[in-house]
Formats: structure tokens, C-alpha cells, sequence
DNA sequence: CATGAATGAGACTTCATTCAT
DNA sequence: TATGAATGAAGTCTCATTCAT
């Protein structure tokens, strides 16, 4: 009889709003105040559901960046060669980065590609994704599909910061992010650091 | 009688201060009288030179950038292959690293990596080394050293990339910096990267 | 069937979760919130039965001062010497710590010590015990037990002063507070202000 | 040839506005900027000078207890009666009064008098006062002139509570504060307490 | 009665920049 | 050139109080 109206998840609305107003402004250039308006709710409230600023982004990243932790190591437990994991990983950041541009501008250019407090804060789990994926490049070199003479760890560092690259390259519009240049980038970057590491690479001499 | 000490470059001073200040403390942690104190001036001596504190990172990031590009340029003039002169590059920004990394590190962590509005002030000389390498690896086509199904630009990116990322690695400590890694780290980038680029390189399919 | 839960008095629970809280924080730096948590109750409730934070300790002040007024004005109607009547005065107050020291903290640290808004408010009823008190020295001076060229007003102030001062002194902690402590303590401030206050004391030349 | 100036002593300048400002309005109550517009200063100076509110507090609360302790020690030191000495202790207070309320008033109410966290920052220093004081007392016992069943701390407490009360009644303008008035208390207070002290005292039986 | 989410004014502190000497 | 005191705008966070349910 008495309508209820839909339970409004506030929190949600303000991680939301945050996400847009972090990648609109930046989050330093940003206020708080910036937020609540946004999120059309009073400024307090921002504080009745996060301790600080600083909090907020903690929570997107965490939120966004377990997820694809989850991914690479779901790859990772497929019974597929190294370059197709390594393709569905660099598919899984780049679909990313389509589905929501704004959230994963927010992550790289905020957090995993500062260097401030939250990249700190946030370095062992920055650097498990650099592991996991160090794990398909060590672990195909033990099968014998790519090169031994190329460290993991060095590896994964430029397979990653490929992908982080080309993201950047998207966030600031220096190269073309059309539907077909997602996964024409895609497509490329396995090719070129698969290419690289891979048994058969010409050798330098 | 009076001697007179030998001229003291006041402007070189405090730039040098604020290299050592934004290194250890980042350019928005730190204050401007941290800068002063630094170089043993006066605090408003840092106004005199400089018409900003902003100012101040810009002339260090240009000084050194010019730098860079230029050594591009040379390397790219001179009649070696490829492969060679890209890994001229690597070695240049290695060692630049090697010779001054607080300098390298606040050019990287303030300026490139970052995406602030020094970023996108200097995107264009940013680019522009971008530029050089894809010009690079475009000739490399050309010649029919590399293999043709990968944007130059891309390639670029990845290159670039690459050492960038290694460059963060060794200013968070996540990778080891004794003297022989630089040389291993510098061969590694261009045998990945190059590996992957070059004719010979393993196809996907 | 139905049980009925034996009534619960809400007010007089967010009373005395009130004075643990005040005791314990400081009016000042304790939240609302912190009352409601202490008493087991939702945060709005306060509100319901208070009109502000302000007003429970009003509540509280009024409640337990006009209980010393009340004892003051019956121990004054007796028959017995001033002395006694100081003495009995004296113990009230003492006891009154001994038997709820967190009370009596909070009134003394948060209003009659204090110099804030409460204190103004309560100064009415304040300064009633000390008139009541000047009164016993008044009439003790009349009756010719007490010298006469001491100000019974100012008399009052030293007797009450120095009671309060005991209080302060345990609830800081820098005088000990053990059970033979508070009657000796009683016994001396009797002593030594009526002793002061008395016919035979010691004059200054 | 050029003038210059009458150095103006800024930070004095602050100091005596905030004594005026906490007088007047509180400590609490009162806000930095309020200091500011006191001391015809700009906002920022006031953090120029000193690191905090409290800290503005805390300089006036030392500054002017020191030579409260100072006082007591000399006045110690001379070779007069012990009710002398009790009788320059209490004229040193109640002419600091008398010379400079405003700032009497803040020491008291929001220090000495209170109880936040001034108070017990600087309970040392307040306590050191009443050991001086109980160290005459203790000195007349052992020379016969204050009786011996009175504990000299306790007697340090009232005394010193006697003449905190005086000034507390003065400053909410409870008792009279002509010329004439602050001598006559002097003279009251110490009557009083050293009556009550003296060996000669009436007893309680 | 009871709940706790929502509101928003207010205060402290920071620090880049200016300016008088 | 050189100094460092002076300025004041800006932003975070707190928390008493209100209100819809």
C-alpha cells in the first residue's frame, strides 16, 4: 500500500561521481565539495561515508584493481599457450578502459602511474599484477614457448607498461581510440612484446 | 684589500636545490622556503629568478629534455642500423639515469608519468621524442628491417615505454641498480622490444 | 504470550552514559555520538529527549546541585554549632565524590570550575551555596563563635574553594584518594578554614 | 638621512591582542582570525609567529607563570615569618591581577582553573607552584610556627585555592574589585589561611 | 518511540606569492 | 641583488542538529 521509494545506494552514487570529477579535474585539483555536487548530495555526507578524500580513491582503486587481479590469475589457470594468455590480459585492461574510460583514467593516471602516496600505499598490489604476469612469462619459458634470456620480472614490466601505455595514450587523445583502434592495439602489442620474447625472435647479432 | 669571492650562480644554486628538494620530497609535497633552504638562499631570493614555483620545474624539465632530443636526433642522423640506434637511445636515457637519477627521477615522476598540467604543457616536446623513435622504426620499415604490421607510432610508445618503465623501477627500488643491471636492463629493452619488431620475429599465427 | 519487557528508562540511561562519556572525554571533545554509542541507543534519540547537547548537562548540573543546595538549607535548620554545620557541609560534598566521583567530575571540571557558558547560566545557583554558606559564617559571627573581621562572603568562597580544590586535586590524581584519605582530608579543611574563621585564631600581629 | 621606522615588535603585538581576544571571548569560542583583526595583522602572520591557537595559549600561560614561580622562590628565600612570606605570595598574585586582569583572567580560566588539555600539559609547572608554597608551610611547621596536624600540601591547596577564588570571583564580577577591596582581601585571605595555620589556632575540640 | 542518514555552517591551517627595506 | 616578514585565498574535516521513515 505505502510505496516504498528504491532504496538509493549513496555510497554508490558517490564513489560514482567521484570517478567523473577525479577524471574531469584531477584528484588534487578537485575539492571535496566538488564531489557532493556532483553526486547532488550535502557535503557532509561524503565524510558520513569515507574517512578522507584520500579515501575515496582508495576505494576505487582497490575495488577496481581486485578485479583485475582476479583476471590475470583466472587467465593464468587456463590451459592455453602463453601468448593467448597474455592477449586475454592485455584484452581484459583494454575492455577495461572501453566499458568505463573514465574509472580507468582515474586508476592509472591517479595511482598506478603517480608516484605519490597513494602509489606507495598501493605498491604490493601493483606489484602482484606485475608478478602474476611474470609467472605466464617464467612459467613459458620453462615449457620452452619463449626465450630464456629475457628476465620475467623485466618482461612483465614491459608488458604491462605497454598496455598502460597505450591507456595513457587514449587518456590524453595523442593516438585514436575509434572501435576498431582498441582492438587493433590489442592485436599489436601481443605481437610486438610476444614477438620479442618468444623462441623463435630474430637475435640481435 | 677586498677580495672578491668568485661569483656565485644563485639560479644555478637553486635549481639544483629544487632537483634535490622535488626529488626527495615531490614537487607538491615540498614548499617553496624548502627549496630556499636547501640552496642557502633567502626565500624570496627564489621569486627573484623564478617567476614561479611552477617556473622552477619547467626550466629543469626543458634543460634536460632539449638534452634528450637532441641526442635522439643525433643518433638517428648517424648511418647505423636500427637495432643500433635505438638501442644509442636506451643507452643515453640509461645512463642519464645513472649520472644524475634525482634529476631523472623528478623529470619522470613530475613530468612525464604524471599527467598534471606540466604534462600537458610540455606534451608537445613529449611527443615530439616520440616522434623521433617512431621516426626511427619507421625508416627501419622502409629499409625492410622491421616488420611493417606495427604502427611506428605504437612502437614507439612501447619503446619509450619501455625504459620509462624501467626507469620507475629503479626509482621505487622494485628492481635491483647495481651497476651491471643498467647495462643488462639496457641490452634486454632493445632485444625485447627490437626483438619483436624486427623481420625475423615469431608470428602470432 | 507476550512478555512485556520491564520499562526502560531511556532518559535516565542517556543520562548516565552522559556523565561516563563527560567524565571520560571532556564535554567539549566528546560527540554526540559518543553518548548514544555509551548508552546503547540510536543517535537521533538523544535529540528526542534532550534539546541539544548542551541541555544534558544542564540536566545533569541541575539535577545534582540542587541536591547540595537541599543539604546546605537542612544542615543549616539544625542546632549545632557552626563548626558542625561546616563539617556536615564538608561531608556532603566529599561524600557526595566518594560516591560518584565521575559526577562530581563533570560538574565541577565542566561548570562550576569552568568559565564557559554553563558557568554563566549556573552562576545563579552557584553562587546560592555559596551565600547559604556565608550565611552559617554570618550568623556563626553573630552568635560570637566566629571573628567578625573576616567577610562571611569571602569566608564562604575560601570554605567552598578549598573543598573544590580537594576534588580537583583527586580527580587529577595529585593527592591520594584512598578510603582514611577523604576523612582526613574532611577533617582538615574543617580544621584549618574554621580554625581560621574561629574567635581564638592566631591574630596577624 | 632615512628614517626608519619603530621596529614593530609583530609577534608582542599578537600576544597582547590574543590576550585581549581570549579575555573577551574565550579561547574556545574565540577564532584566529579574531586574533588577527585584534592585532590589525593579517591572518597568516598569526601562523608566521606561532604554530598554532594553542600555541599562542601555551606562550602566555609560560611566560607569565614563570615569574609567578620566580616570585615565590625569592619571596622563599628572604629571612621573614612565614606569615610574611604567605602574605608577599598573595600579594604578588593579586597585583599581577590588579596590573594586568585581562591576562590573570585567561591564565586562570583557561588554564589553571580548567581542565583541558592546557591543564594537563601543564600540571608540572602548576604543580610547582603549590609544592614552593607547601614547602613554606612545611618550613613553618618544622620551626613551630604553623601547627604540625594540617598536611602542608593540603594547606599549599587552600591557600592557593583561597586566592585563585578571589581572582575567579573578581573576574565574573561576584565580589567588589575597587582599590580598597583587592588590599582588604589580601589581607582577609592571608589572615584566614594563617589563622587557621598558626600554632595558636582554636581546635576543633 | 526509535533510527541513523543527511545537512551544511564553521574553524583551523597551509603556503604560494608579494613587497618594503 | 638579497632578505624574510606579511598577505589572504583556499580547502579539508568536524559535528551539532534535523528529518524522513
Amino acid at each position: 500500500m505505502s510505496s516504498k521509494a528504491p532504496p538509493v545506494d549513496r555510497r554508490r552514487q558517490i564513489l560514482d561521481a567521484a570517478i567523473r570529477v577525479f577524471a574531469r579535474q584531477g584528484f588534487n585539483a578537485c575539492r571535496v565539495s566538488d564531489i557532493a555536487r556532483e553526486a547532488n548530495v550535502a557535503y557532509g555526507l561524503v565524510y558520513h561515508y569515507f574517512s578522507s578524500k584520500d579515501q575515496v580513491l582508495n576505494e576505487l582503486f582497490v575495488e577496481r584493481w581486485s578485479l583485475l587481479l582476479a583476471a590475470i590469475e583466472e587467465v593464468d589457470g587456463e590451459a592455453i599457450p602463453p601468448r593467448e594468455k597474455l592477449d586475454q590480459v592485455a584484452g581484459f585492461i583494454i575492455e577495461s578502459y572501453r566499458h568505463d574510460p573514465e574509472l580507468m583514467k582515474v586508476i592509472i593516471i591517479e595511482v598506478t602511474r603517480a608516484a605519490n602516496s597513494f602509489t606507495r600505499t598501493h605498491l604490493p598490489e601493483i606489484r602482484q599484477a606485475y608478478d602474476l604476469i611474470a609467472k605466464i612469462v617464467s612459467d613459458a619459458q620453462q615449457s620452452g614457448d619463449f626465450r630464456t634470456d629475457v628476465d620475467p620480472d623485466f618482461a612483465s614490466m614491459w608488458f604491462y607498461g605497454a598496455i598502460e601505455q597505450l591507456l595513457t595514450g587514449w587518456v590524453f587523445g595523442i593516438i585514436p581510440d575509434g572501435d576498431s583502434d582498441f582492438d587493433r592495439a590489442r592485436a599489436m602489442v601481443v605481437e610486438t612484446i610476444c614477438g620479442g620474447l618468444e623462441k623463435g625472435a630474430a637475435n640481435g647479432r
